[in-house]
DNA sequence: CGCAGATTTGATGATTCTCAAGCATGGTGG
DNA sequence: CCACCATGCTTGAGAATCATCAAATCTGCG
């Protein structure tokens, strides 16, 4: 398997400038947030042009490593991304998972450094923008400035999201929720859908053990809130599982 | 006691254009960090222009309130703010403290309300910006928009850095050494300082019961690692503390 | 002085973790 | 094509951390 650090060095075959790239490009969910808050056709030409399209990565790839010289932030266009922490003992703390137009590596502003690891836990392809570029793009057009300034705040949000605590049954149910919320904005189905990360990195992520998460999601499936085969999600009970997770979500 | 919100009609007293302003506010930490930043004389006037000076604020008095619409940030200047969210039942769950030279209200932006309240613990005094303003100028000073980014990308990293799974000393070994810096890097002693907060709100924020709060530091007290008379703290064996909160800070 | 709120302390209990073993699953090579 | 192995997942039993409940103590303040 290969494990090198791919993300500081695009393959070029994915960057060809041919003509479909702009097409191409208008799905990256990324452009398209911006393109929403009213940025025109030039602007969106500029941020073409500082673009990268990065991959596919498969899973176990890592886009950067806790320590890299931060250089650049990264829109997710297909797959999931799982950002991790590794400490002195070699324990890893689980940060967060990262779908189809959700942006990481902001988080390195501060510190010029990665302060995490961020690996692809499955086929991922990326944009790419280098963060010296961007932000100088961003002091021309206040719609990019904005949309960035909004990313990093949201991104503040769902830091703590499940800093609360809450039971084991309430974090899940607000992980499952949550997923499914963040899937239907890029409209991808809210009921079914494939949880692409290991029982341990949910385990991680939720603060529990491995074996509580088994038995929260059996315990699910047994009051007919989901249906769960492997990595296969189908929510069944969509109310009641919000119910449970409305300590978390708070809405 | 006064609970209504002062944030968005800031005292007027404490806005008077008087001569003493400008060096008045080069104690205002942000400020300083910005000029730290590279910021020439005549980008710091226009900083100083669009800020108001807000205060005092008594405890318990509420900077913003959960669902506010947002309309501006603040540094704490003096005095420490605490932020929490109350859920439907009425729990509440604290996000963070902060102290001078910290920025409060970055996890608004997205969503254009605030998503917390942020309550004086003590006598607090701010310098609040307007976000529209603020972004405005940050167009034109790049120096000013790199350090709002670097701003919110260090709140991602605070917050979740009580995200990991540790125990109840970790977590407040963690917290002790944590607000010891901050204050050190703001030029307060580093090993004698005061909890600002009540047992009710570390234990919240630490996701623990408050008595099990009290009892944690009984037991660092009978190791020797602090020394506590209320709500004031001495830090008597930095190397062990920093020591047992590695797991939780990373460094 | 006495009251209200905050903190401490002790006893008990429950959620969740740990340890250990069994069971699927998917890929590999014979 | 099937046995085999590695990995991840599940299940059960026992243990431990931490929360809860109850009550005493302390503190600041009118």
């Amino acid at each position: 398997m290969n494990s090198g650090v791919v993300f500081p060095r695009p393959n070029p075959k994915v960057l060809a400038d041919d003509g479909d790239e702009l097409r191409f490009c208008s799905t990256c969910a990324f452009s398209q947030a911006c393109l929403a808050e009213g940025m025109d056709k030039s602007a969106l030409m500029d941020l073409h042009v500082l673009v990268e399209h990065v991959g596919p990565l498969h899973a176990g790839d890592h886009v950067f490593r806790e320590g890299d010289p931060f250089e650049a932030i990264a829109a997710v266009r297909a797959g999931t991304v799982k950002t991790c922490t590794v400490d002195p003992e070699g324990r890893e703390q689980v940060l967060g998972f990262h779908l189809p137009g959700e942006v990481i590596g902001l988080n390195a502003i501060h510190g010029d450094r990665y302060p995490c690891n961020a690996v692809a836990l499955d086929t991922v392809m990326l944009c790419r923008f280098s963060f010296p570029r961007i932000a100088m793009l961003a002091t021309r057009l206040p719609n990019l400035q904005q949309q960035l300034f909004r990313l990093m705040s949201r991104d503040i949000g769902v830091a703590s999201l499940f800093a609360g605590n809450h039971s084991a049954d309430e974090r899940m149910a607000a992980f499952l929720v949550s997923f499914s919320r963040r899937l239907a904005e890029r409209g991808f189905s809210p009921r079914r859908f494939q949880l692409t990360m290991s029982r341990t990195d949910i385990a991680n992520y939720l603060r529990q053990a491995p074996e509580t998460v088994s038995r929260v999601l059996r315990r699910f499936e047994q009051s007919k809130l989901v249906s769960i085969k492997q990595r296969d999600v189908e929510i069944l009970d969509m109310p009641r599982l919000e119910a449970m997770a409305l300590a978390v979500l708070r809405h």
